[in-house]
DNA sequence: CACCATGTTCCTTG
DNA sequence: CCAAGGAACATGGT
């Protein structure tokens, strides 16, 4: 359930209910998903420590930790990958399949499965130094994006998907913002003007502000499996029966109307990716 | 069986 | 050296 918004509001609802629990121990299911670091350093660092603290950083999660009696904070970087999810249960509860690290935490667990495993919980946290700005940081101007644009002539949907870039724009909302800001997918970064510039970040903003308070609005089971159970890409704001109606404009939504000109919405393939967008509303 | 999937990293190519 | 493209990772859904 991965990109920023979905982060956020995930943290959002971490936060108070890790703050202050101890870890009594780590169950690590698949090694892989705290690569580099070791099971036994996982683990040793880990256990008896509590939760003081957690963040969003682009995608990542960074959870802060603390051993009893020590000033030192231990920083823990989570990924969700594609499909990771992050929840807590009962302690009795049987663990899913593809659950990967659980920690035990007394009554509750904190549990971390992805089935496919793409995901990370790791004690390296180095891929936070190579992300770019967050999208509302008063450091990253227009201009700053604009200067950034203009070093490359990929298409401009491939670049809003790099994270040192622009931190935490996903495929989804990047369609989204593209349409949102009516500029072709296509066009070369660098020759994308000042002002489709101003208006590309502020359609990312809004885009990802929508999601957030969509996320924060609708009911969410973090811990279920079922389509919207912890997503909400499909979400609809507010907490209306019909919350799980396609809320995005052009993700996903090939062959349907656009819904400003109501001509077929698209899908292309760029950078081995789907992109969906709208010709008309969005020329080159 | 074929193809698709919210992400990142590594390898190859030009 | 750099930018760009594509495969790999691993599993499930349609």
């Amino acid at each position: 359930m991965p990109e920023l918004p979905e982060v956020e509001v995930l943290a959002r609802h971490l936060r108070p209910l890790l703050n202050g629990k101890i870890i009594r121990s780590v169950e690590v299911r698949r090694a892989k998903v705290l690569q580099p670091t070791s099971v036994s350093r996982f683990q040793k660092e880990l256990c008896g420590a509590k939760f003081v603290g957690l963040h969003r950083r682009g995608k990542y999660l960074l959870f802060e930790l603390r051993q009893t009696g020590e000033r030192e904070i231990l920083l823990l970087l989570g990924h969700l990958g594609m499909t990771g999810r992050m929840y807590l249960a009962p302690k009795h509860v049987p663990l899913p399949k593809h659950a990967a690290v659980v920690m035990h935490l007394g009554a509750r667990k904190f549990i971390y499965e992805d089935a496919r495993y793409f995901g990370r919980l790791t004690l390296d946290i180095s891929a936070v130094e190579k992300l770019g700005a967050e999208p509302w940081d008063n450091n990253f101007s227009a201009e700053r994006f604009y200067k950034k644009l203009k070093t490359s002539r990929q298409p401009v949907k491939v670049k809003l998907l790099d994270q040192a870039l622009i931190a935490g724009v996903g495929n989804i909302y990047a369609s989204e913002a593209l349409f949102r800001a009516g500029i072709s997918p296509r066009r070369a970064a660098n020759k994308i003007s000042l002002a489709r510039t101003e208006k590309l970040l502020a359609a990312i903003r809004a885009v990802m502000q929508e999601a957030i308070d969509c996320g924060s609005t609708i009911p969410l089971n973090f811990a279920g499996r079922q389509k919207p159970d912890g997503l909400f890409y499909f979400g609809r704001a507010a907490g209306t029966p019909d919350y799980y109606v396609e809320r995005l404009c052009v993700y996903d939504r090939a062959g349907q109307p656009c819904v400003n000109c109501g001509r077929p919405v698209k899908r292309m393939v760029q950078a081995a990716r789907s992109t969906f967008y709208c010709p008309h509303c969005q020329k080159e």
